[in-house]
DNA sequence: GACCACCATTGGATCGATCCAATCCCCAGG
DNA sequence: CCTGGGGATTGGATCGATCCAATGGTGGTC
């Protein structure tokens, strides 16, 4: 469902139905919580405020018992330290700045974004959002969130080569982490890509294992470096598997175009099977199957990317991007070089694999 | 183009050819920019802190003279207020809340969130994400959000019948807006949405008016609240027309079941249109008049809601949400409930009409 | 027993802004 | 000439945390 009214129809989540869970009522009754502060916490234990900031903050320098009365008093309190105040002191905000794309359609990168959210409020960290029309601003931008905001960390998506803003980010030595690999050999730095060479791979090879020896694939116009990858990776598989290799088709990333594509792809090359560069060019490569009285899963198999919602919706096997993993990985990583501040630890480089999701479009499951 | 890895295929905004801005030379250099106070600015004029503070916070405190020079001072040391400063002082954070929904795959809500960023950058609020895997949590995450981080206000989305959020909040006493009606009649408060009726009414009479007399309508299963109000559209426009009204079809928001649906109505009840709920089922219908020989635009006409992306490639007509007033309207509701206290204005609605973005799915063009 | 090292704890200063009350200045009125 | 009122400006306290240097108490050593 991609779509739909604000409220749209099937609730994203617990139902009106759902009576809510029944047994919470304390603090709903009072008026003001009256907020808990270090020093509130600190007369109630009877000690100063140094040594409740220590029990948080440095463990080590109190004595295990006066810890634990501490912890008691702000279990009982229910003290949470100020954000603002820390912030002013110690020009950590707790927050990481993240663009939000200007895109036709949404993208995985809303995925990305929510599975983010949810890794970095496990540690307290929260993401702020801004936008930007493009490169050369965004790289405007950071000096705001930087310098005011006092923003952590950056985590950059829709990397591409000759990207400035990398270097200027290494430059002023904050710290980020890319959703995707600088694709030029740029001066290295941390970043977090799925294998999508290794994705198509795997598709290729699991055609293979079924019996097909003539596979197509349907990718994107020559200048895409993610479209090459995945490319390459299924000429590599079929390689491997001493098969020959039929000339790819190429086609922008629309159903309309694929379909056009598809159609010249099965026609003249008579290939019983096509991996896809991405879902949106496999349901063009369905439709095309389909017009030629193709069925998917029995006269010809396919393969999308991504698996999103539309290849769920149509029965069509995919490769799903790791997408929480690498929005872990990437809050990890961004979350080490805050913590030691930039320095001393070389960047670092995660590469995961897709899985593939295995549905109709390849043939009855089993 | 919903999907592909996180350097998709045609970079969201400036390619890598674009050499970026190449005057900005000044700021480069320094090394350590030593952020600029309300005390530098104040010593550099030669007045106090006070001063300085005034004429940024209260004008009509400060002669105009002195305004000016402190003005000059703010520009030449480009001073900002340090928000963790302001946030400690005045209980203002700058930040609005707004929760990201677990979604199966991204939804018009996420061209919202950008559109709201947006509006929001421009009186230097800025968004903060956070998650909650249900609306009882969710309440839960308030508490977080407002007493630790200040938030200034909220932004909901996903308004239901029975929604418990609205009615904690205004407990609390925190400033709100939501996109989407409460579809109940609960204790007012302020909201924003589009007027999917007048949406479908819109529809239906350029159908009329194009010469149709039997227009069915493909709609959702009868529980959606926003799916009731886009069929009442549709039959009220089709009874002012005096026309007869087709029984509607319902399906689910995917485009199989749509399928199904959709042949059933163009078989059985012969209509020569079709007004969809939304675009996904739209393209169902679309797949459908396919599959019976029938040409959109010519033998059957088509229209879909929302105006997604897939709807532009399917080349459908289809109703466009007016996300960026959408957005506008919400953050100044929410600005101004949060510069009055959110006391002595009442709650306030603001009900926005989609138009109709005509393509080849209704008739040629012209 | 005096001395020192060491651990645990403390008090005061500080981050950068705003709030509040006090002060200064100038001019009209008595 | 003194007084009072009001506009413009100022200094100090404050928000809630951390940083830093200093202090108190304990135990070991000569």
């Amino acid at each position: 469902m991609t779509t739909a009214g604000p409220a749209a129809m099937p609730p994203p989540a617990s139902g009106p139905a759902v009576p809510a869970s029944a047994g919470r009522d304390m603090p709903a009754a009072r008026t003001r919580p009256e907020r808990a502060t270090l020093g509130s916490v600190a007369t109630l234990v009877g000690v100063s405020r140094q040594t409740v900031s220590n029990v948080l903050n440095a463990p080590e320098l109190v004595r295990a018992e006066t810890a634990d009365r501490v912890r008691a008093a702000i279990a009982e309190l229910s003290y949470r330290p100020h954000p603002a105040a820390q912030q002013l002191r110690t020009r950590r905000s707790q927050l990481l700045g993240m663009r939000i794309h200007q895109t036709p359609e949404p993208t995985i990168f809303d995925r990305f974004l929510h599975a983010v959210t949810e890794a970095a409020a496990a540690a307290d960290y929260r993401i702020m959002l801004y936008t930007a029309p493009d490169d050369a601003s965004e790289i405007d931008a950071y000096d705001e969130l930087v310098d005011r905001w006092n923003v952590d960390g950056l985590l950059l998506t829709y990397t591409h080569s000759g990207d400035r803003r990398t270097n200027h980010l290494q430059r002023k030595g904050v710290p980020f982490v890319t959703f995707g690999r600088p694709w030029d050999a740029a001066r290295p730095h941390s970043w977090v890509d799925v294998d999508g060479r290794a994705g198509t791979e795997a598709a290729t090879r699991h055609l293979v294992a079924g019996g097909h020896r003539r596979i197509g694939f349907l990718g994107w116009p020559e200048h895409s470096e993610v479209g090459s990858d995945r490319l390459d990776g299924w000429a590599n598989a079929m390689s491997v598997a001493g098969l020959p290799i039929p000339e790819p088709r190429r086609c922008f990333n629309e159903v309309g175009d694929a379909r056009v594509a598809a159609r010249d792809l099965l026609d003249s090359q008579d290939v019983t099977a096509v991996v896809c560069v991405s879902d949106i060019v496999a349901l063009g490569a369905l439709s095309a199957a389909d017009s030629l009285g193709l069925r998917a899963g029995t006269d010809v198999s396919l393969i999308g990317f991504d698996d999103s919602d539309k290849a769920q919706g149509a029965d069509l096997t995919s490769l799903t991007q790791p997408l929480r993993e690498v929005a872990e990985h990437c809050f990890r990583i961004l979350l080490h070089q805050i913590d030691t501040n930039n320095q001393g630890t070389p960047p670092e480089q995660v590469l995961l694999p897709p899985t593939l999701a295995l549905r109709g479009s390849t043939g009855p499951p089993g």
